[in-house]
RNA sequence: GCCCACGUAGCUCAGCAGGAUAGAGCAACAGUUUCCUAAACUGUAGGUCACAGGUUCGAAUCCUGUCGUGGGUACCA
């Protein structure tokens, strides 16, 4: 329809030169007694052209050439609307093609050939993944089917750090535990991990070693067993909820293969370092930030803005056209500094797109719950899949802008997950296999001979909806948006459920039945193409 | 103090690439099943789009300020 529009008008151009030169806005009405398309094309041109806006409204409606087949009515509307209406002859055409296209509907092919590295969770294996690592999670993972759709090659990367303070007050709770298990009452420091999986790892530890290690508290093998036990179970998490990585990138190897020490070379020869108390600090202030930071401490240890900083010039080195990050909210302060390291050394930073998330507030019985690893008092992202369902999470984690604070009240999640939207859209793709079914016994199919029949206003606002998929694809792709989808499919399955309650198939007349059949089934495919956009089953029962 | 995000119906949130009368779900109230799945549909009620200015033909949307909420502001990551 859109396209067809921009056509006419181009024709137009040679008639009124005005329109040359100005830029042509098409807009969907929010009421559609004003129309399947809307332009403000001649409010616009008011000043310009220092005339009357509906006056100028009726000279392009003149200068307009269009087929009647397609486009039914034109009119001006209020101030100097200028109101299209499409014939559903026209309209209806999309049901063809829907059919034809099956899964591949709606997928893009404008960003064929480019790469994208999406990088997200990248908790480190200090304990379970909890609620909070869940938006997350899924954020970037519906970010990376979404680029997939329109045409990346994406590669899904998960970064860690394995070393570190972090890591080595880990070593100890587990040693700690371990000591306990042998009898050995040490003290269990307030600063360990306190949460019942330490325990577990230690018994791990015990079943193997026995008590050989009783006088080695710093021994590696605490850490290591550790880590390995962690990373296994945060990787079942993430398959529970249906995420896999191409790659885990080790903090640790930016030091090994020298990537650090080349960094700060870099900075060096620029001129944008200096020694000041022991330490090394990079001239940030030069680089468009307020004040200048630490790089390496006086410990000679760096800050984690190097290994940031290197780590990203790896993915520039990858040749990625596409970099994004998922980040929570308090990570908002750190990424400037990155991107004005890897600014100064020439890379293009364009290429990155940084999405920030805001934390996520767990209600439990009208409390807030402070959630830390470290004091043990979370829930885990394993815990709520088990409560409320895989499809549940991600499709709560992704209904919501990312920029907006959420409320998750695990209280009414529970004890409501039937009233869950996701559901609803679950429950419309049924409700049409379910039909399908019925159809079938009746040896009734789907005919494309007579779609102009599927003319009453329900029909045509489902129609015109499954018109808007590839646009709502595309611009959650670019926008990095995916609860533009999640809204956009919410409303196809409303639109679907009130055609399901006015416009009836068996009953109707043949030509038509057959025309509304085909009508169904286009809806189906878009919702199942939608709905595996967030990684969600679509049931043919429920 | 400074930086970032947010503030829309009782609750949870869409709308924010400026457009016509501000939307949905939940909760409340009133209806709809001899008929393809009632996990649905229809209707009623509910609003100073935090507040105050500005920009313009037009502002929930853009700009400035104020208030409120969350996050950040380390030689922690």
């Amino acid at each position: 329809m859109k396209t067809y529009l921009r056509e006419i008008f181009k024709s137009a151009q040679n008639k009124l030169e005005y329109l040359q030169v100005i830029e042509l806005q098409l807009s969907k009405p929010q009421d559609d007694t004003h129309g399947d398309y809307a332009s403000n094309i001649a409010m616009t041109l008011t000043k310009k052209l220092k005339r009357n806006p509906r006056e100028i409204a009726q000279e392009i409606i003149d200068a307009l050439e269009f087929d009647k087949t397609k486009i039914s009515k034109v009119e001006i509307a209020g101030p100097g609307f200028i109101n299209f209406f499409f014939t559903p002859n026209f309209v209806n055409q999309i049901v063809e093609l829907i059919n034809k296209e099956q899964d591949k509907f709606g997928l893009s092919k404008k960003f064929e050939g480019k790469t994208a590295n999406v990088e997200f969770v990248s908790a480190n294996p200090t304990g379970p993944l909890t609620v909070g690592h869940g938006r997350n999670a899924v954020i970037g993972d519906t970010v990376a089917t979404l680029l997939e759709a329109v045409g990346y090659k994406v590669d899904r990367e998960y970064y860690f750090n394995n070393a570190g303070r972090q890591m080595r007050v880990l070593g100890h709770s587990v040693a700690a535990r371990y000591l306990e298990f042998l009898g050995e009452e040490k003290k269990f420091d307030e600063e360990f991990y306190q949460g019942e999986y330490i325990k577990d790892i230690a018994k791990i530890v015990y079943d193997k070693y026995d008590n050989k290690l009783k006088d080695k508290f710093d021994d590696e093998i605490f850490k290591l067993t550790a880590e390995e036990e962690i990373f296994n179970d945060i990787k079942k998490s993430l398959l529970k909820i249906g995420i896999e990585f191409e790659s885990f990138f080790n903090e640790n190897d930016l030091y090994t293969e020298g990537n650090i020490q080349n960094l700060i070379e870099s900075f060096e020869e620029k001129g944008l370092t200096y020694k000041k108390e022991g330490a090394v600090w990079l001239k940030f202030s030069e680089l468009g930030q307020e004040v200048d930071k630490v790089i390496v401490k006086s410990s000679g240890e760096p800050t984690y803005r190097l290994p940031d900083i290197a780590y990203h010039t790896t993915k520039f080195e990858r040749n990625y056209d596409l970099i994004v990050d998922v980040f929570g909210s308090d990570h908002g302060a750190t990424y400037p500094d990155v991107l004005a390291g890897l600014k100064a050394l020439d890379y293009d930073t364009e290429k990155i797109k940084v999405i920030i998330y805001q934390f996520v507030t767990i209600m439990s019985k009208g409390k807030v719950v402070k959630m830390s690893t470290r004091k043990a008092n979370y829930i885990t992202l394993d815990e709520l899949i088990d409560d409320v369902g895989k499809d549940v999470v991600r499709y709560f984690f992704i209904m919501r802008n990312s920029n907006s604070h959420m409320n998750f009240d695990l209280d009414v999640a529970k004890k409501q997950s039937d009233e869950n939207p996701v559901f609803y859209l679950k429950y419309a793709h049924a409700r049409i296999a379910s039909i399908l079914r019925t159809v079938e016994e009746e040896k009734l199919k789907a005919s494309y001979d007579n779609l102009d029949l599927l003319d009453t206003p329900t029909e045509q606002k489902l129609v015109k909806q499954l018109h808007k998929y590839e646009e709502e694809v595309m611009l959650s792709a670019i926008h990095y948006e995916p609860h533009k989808l999640a809204t956009y499919l919410e409303n196809l399955a409303a639109l679907f459920h009130k055609f399901y309650a006015e416009c009836r198939i068996l009953g109707s007349e043949t030509k038509l039945a057959e025309a509304r059949i085909a009508l169904i089934l286009a809806v189906k495919i878009v919702l199942k193409n939608g709905l595996k956009i967030f990684s969600l089953e679509a049931p043919e029962k429920m």
